[in-house]
DNA sequence: ACTCGTGTTAGCTG
DNA sequence: TCAGCTAACACGAG
């Protein structure tokens, strides 16, 4: 599910539950998940601080807490990735999940701690946990942002020309390239192509000035919305991502191809591949 | 039984 | 060195 809409989620929860709250305990600390770091490192590094800001680059997400009793130097920061399905759930002193605002996953009743490879408790009861069957999401002190390229949302046109005229790439995999630009995942990246009717397999050094501001206004309409939706599934041509669907607009058959080593959905009137 | 996947990255090639 | 591509990662869902 994650992608920037998802990790906006996500920070809006912590921001609304946690924020202010002294950490008193690290659990759960699931070795392939949160490596290199053991229990331990959390435990030295993050016990008895309180989580002063909660900040987000493109997918990556991280809490950024206080020094110690309030003195000396602050504390590391708390990465948080949620791979290709993780995601955050906190939880109140009763144990119960508290909602998330607009997700149909987050069961308000009972948490289910089978899947939980990060659990973060503070003094006021609330346990912040990172939930992930598949294992591929990250919990790691001061993750390395600045090996992001900007976030989507900030990027204005003038940026996002620059970004997209180096190189013989494809459309679709520049748009993934999270050291160029964070946050774009394989659901949004299908989305704005489709909705400016640009073919994902075609190279960026073919794209013209025109395709150029449609994919940029493309881009923030598709974020806006999904964050307002709640999810990157939320875009019009995501029900359409599947065999035997047809363009939401015209009617004509999706194809589907690996496009930047992703699966990838497009229509094959609308999006033609003309200059490949 | 087998394939696929809303992400990242180590490793290879030109 | 860099741009670009592929395989691998883990494991549940269909």
């Amino acid at each position: 599910m994650p992608e920037l809409p998802e990790v906006d989620s996500a920070r809006a929860v912590i921001e609304r539950t946690v924020l202010g709250q002294r950490i008193v305990a690290i659990e759960d600390v699931d070795p392939y998940v949160c490596r290199p770091h053991t229990a331990e490192d959390f435990e030295s590094g993050l016990v008895g601080r309180r989580i002063v800001r909660v900040m987000r680059r493109g997918k990556q997400l991280w809490c950024e807490t206080s020094p110690l009793r309030g003195q000396g130097a602050p504390g590391p920061h708390l990465g948080l990735h949620l791979g290709m399905g993780g995601r955050i759930v906190v939880t109140d002193r009763s144990g119960r999940v508290v909602p998330d605002g607009d997700s149909t996953h987050g069961l308000a009743g009972e948490h289910q701690d089978r899947w939980d490879r990060c659990t973060v408790r503070f003094a006021n009861g609330m346990a912040l946990r990172l939930v992930d069957k598949r294992r591929l999401g990250r919990v790691r002190l001061d993750p390395d942002v600045a090996a992001l390229g900007p976030d989507a949302l900030d990027v204005d046109l003038r940026e996002f020309r620059r970004l997209l005229s180096r190189g013989t790439t494809s459309i679709k995999a520049r748009l993934l390239d999270q050291s160029v630009l964070a946050g774009i995942g394989n659901l949004l990246a299908d989305e704005m192509l489709w909705q400016s009717r640009i073919s994902p397999a075609k190279r960026v050094d073919q794209l013209q000035p025109t395709e150029v501001a449609a994919l940029h206004r493309a881009m923030r309409q598709a974020l806006r919305r999904s964050i307002a939706a709640g999810g990157s599934h939320t875009g019009r041509v995501i029900p359409a991502r599947h065999g035997g669907g047809t363009c939401p607009r015209c009617g004509a058959p999706m194809r589907h191809g690996t496009v930047g080593g992703r699966s990838t959905w497009w229509c094959e009137r609308e999006q033609d591949e003309q200059h490949g």
